[in-house]
DNA sequence: TTGACTGCAAATGCTTTGCACCATT
DNA sequence: AATGGTGCAAAGCATTTGCAGTCAA
């Protein structure tokens, strides 16, 4: 996703765009990996020196309400790490160095959707994360 | 699981055997449910009232590293939940209620393991979390 | 006896918020 | 001009920890 269209979808939101709101779009446009607010700011400093904290936690709050990125929490931290909304996947993460991998499974999707159902609920949302170590040839 | 036995095996790990570790280990061994920190302090605290709530923690901590308990952390919430180690299941949470539900089901494990070995990793653990709202007949 | 355990209160660390000022629309 | 956005510092909250006293083994 480029950060025009992350940029264009805020203003269709109705938000305001400021210094530091391109600041941090363009950092979660241009990421390829799934980093913490703090990595965010970091990032979003360099292009905006005087953006604060506060503001990267309260727009990664909006867009996250927006529908726009995805806050994850996985158990390999106490922090929340974000990503730009894709297509609908789900992560591996590697237990020695912490890399996010991400994949898709048509049959996964229908088993969730099954057991929900057979539970007597609406499947809403989901969360599956598995957690393992590089197998070494 | 019987209250007994959680004792037992803590008493087998070496843990000295206190009346607040009693209260604790008998308030997770009858819980039918997924209580917080706070909800099993409330529950020993009127078989104990002199236990405090960093007894608890420390307790908790102690029992997920000696897997016998397993802490969760859904996203209703910001705090953890406990349950007694059984057999491997997961869980899905009414939305509107905050009620947990247990599921297992031998497809998605095998499943799981496939996808991580496919991506060269060997699973290690794995975090299955379904959210939902009952179906109105 | 002695190392493990405990309660208390203070500290931590991520995240949120109150406030006064500022910028986009 | 008006509303929403911002930085700063303080507050919140779940959880952890230092310390001195206590207790199970």
């Amino acid at each position: 996703m480029s950060a025009q269209s992350l940029e264009q979808k805020c203003i269709e939101a109705g938000l305001k765009m400021t210094e530091p709101r391109r600041a941090i779009l363009g950092v979660l446009s241009h990421a390829h990996d799934h980093p913490s607010v703090e990595e965010v700011y970091a990032r979003a400093k360099k292009k905006d020196p005087s953006i604060s904290m506060a503001t990267v936690y309260r727009t990664l709050g909006l867009l996250d309400e927006l529908g726009l990125v995805f806050r994850h929490e996985f158990n390999d931290a106490d922090f929340a790490r974000y990503e730009v909304s894709d297509e609908h996947h789900h992560h591996l993460i590697d237990m020695d160095s912490g890399k996010v991998l991400e994949f898709q499974n048509e049959d996964i999707e229908k088993m969730k959707q099954k057991i929900a159902k057979d539970l007597g609920y609406e499947l809403v949302e989901c969360r599956l994360e598995l957690y393992g170590r590089k197998i070494k040839k």
